[in-house]
DNA sequence: CGAAACATCCGCCACT
DNA sequence: GTAGTGGCGGATGTTT
């Protein structure tokens, strides 16, 4: 298993494409606070230092200069446009009113964005505008749930899946209302620099642990009703109900319904990860469960978390967390345990 | 710690 | 021709 590196995995182009260095957001009079922040919270700070990637950041408008944003404060966009030209990533955040039509200097920007092969993303509103340009034709795509139905009356060729947090097509990401934005961010993220990357950015933002392992789990789980596409989740949840008692890669498959090399590719697109490579971090993060809240002996641990004894439960659990078992329940608690699984390894 | 047995992963390729 | 599937085998990783 070669996805713990943080080193090999940020310098190096992972397998599904394109590097991802060089990010612009797009705003306008009225911009989403929140929307904006959060894309400049995932890919605007430096923590280089670290061991993360480090991203060229760079939030830019048609016209630099102050902009109110929708929440009545004003900010100071430094950059126009052209900034977009030698973007790996474009993000629209929101925009402020559905009614307004996006002026053409910004269509063209994220039209010429795309047709380099650089990737486009929205969050909440942001993909009216997306679709304004055209570039949703034809595709998939997601939003705020208050604006799905419109949006699919407004632009009939654009597939609109109002159940998903967020939808990839191509090199367009669309997602739904505010905080689903994070989610697509660190889709991104995860494709560009591996799953171990984005799950510890996660960790850092203090998102729930039970997003991280995937967005099979999320993505394919619709808000209001239940459903799966491909039945990866199911086998998802499943697994995680008998950690004391792994299931083999070949057990997974079969209850998936598929042939152990579909599973283990379908697992992958999903996922980032592979199945036992996931199945060890769901173990391994049992494992640091019961360490900060039960009083359990590290053997008794390790057996619920199906390794034959403590030694097995050591080498994981200090490869993936950067810690001894001992070490994390000793000396760290609360916050102090979040900041140290912030740390690479 | 190493060794041996066992499991997983992934490129390759034939097949639908 | 293109796209998806799944078997195979050797390199690599895991468990005992």
């Amino acid at each position: 298993m070669r996805h713990d590196g943080f080193m090999s995995s940020a310098s190096a182009v992972p397998e599904s494409g394109r590097p991802l260095r060089n990010v612009v957001a797009i705003v306008a009079e009225g911009a989403a606070a929140f929307e904006l922040g959060v894309v400049c919270e995932v890919f605007g700070l430096d923590r280089s230092a670290d061991g993360f990637p480090f991203y060229d950041f760079a939030v830019a408008a048609v016209e630099p200069g102050p902009i109110r944003t929708s929440s009545g404060f004003v900010i100071d966009v430094e950059h126009d446009l052209s900034r977009t030209a030698e973007a790996d990533l474009v993000v629209i955040p929101a925009w402020h009113d559905i009614d307004v039509r996006p002026p053409e200097a910004m269509l063209d920007a994220i039209r010429d964005a795309a047709a380099r092969g650089a990737r486009v993303l929205s969050v909440c509103s942001g993909a009216f505008v997306l679709a304004a340009a055209g570039l949703l034709d034809g595709r998939r795509a997601a939003t705020h749930w208050r604006y799905a139905d419109l949006l699919a009356e407004r632009y009939p060729l654009v597939r609109v899946d109002a159940d998903v947090l967020y939808v990839e097509d191509g090199p367009l990401v669309t997602s739904a209302g505010t905080a689903a934005g994070i989610d697509a961010c660190l889709h991104i993220v995860r494709q560009a620099q591996g799953a171990r990357v984005a799950n510890a950015i996660a960790r850092r933002m203090v998102v729930p642990p039970h997003r991280e392992g995937g967005q099979a789990q999320y993505v394919e789980t619709p808000l209001p009703r239940l459903r799966n596409r491909d039945g990866l989740g199911e086998v998802l949840e499943w697994v995680r109900t008998c950690l004391d008692n792994p299931p083999s890669v070949d057990d997974m498959a079969l209850r998936a319904n598929m042939s152990p090399r579909t599973f283990a590719r379908r697992f992958r697109e999903t996922t980032g990860s592979t199945p036992h490579a996931w199945l060890l971090q769901q173990r391994v993060q049992r494992a640091q469960e019961l360490l900060e809240g039960s009083e359990l002996g590290i053997e008794q641990i390790a057996r619920a978390c199906g390794f034959a004894g403590g030694a097995g439960l050591r080498e994981h659990f200090t490869r993936l967390r950067g810690v001894s078992p001992q070490t994390y329940r000793r000396t760290f608690g609360g916050r102090e345990a979040i900041e140290l699984l912030s740390r690479p390894a």
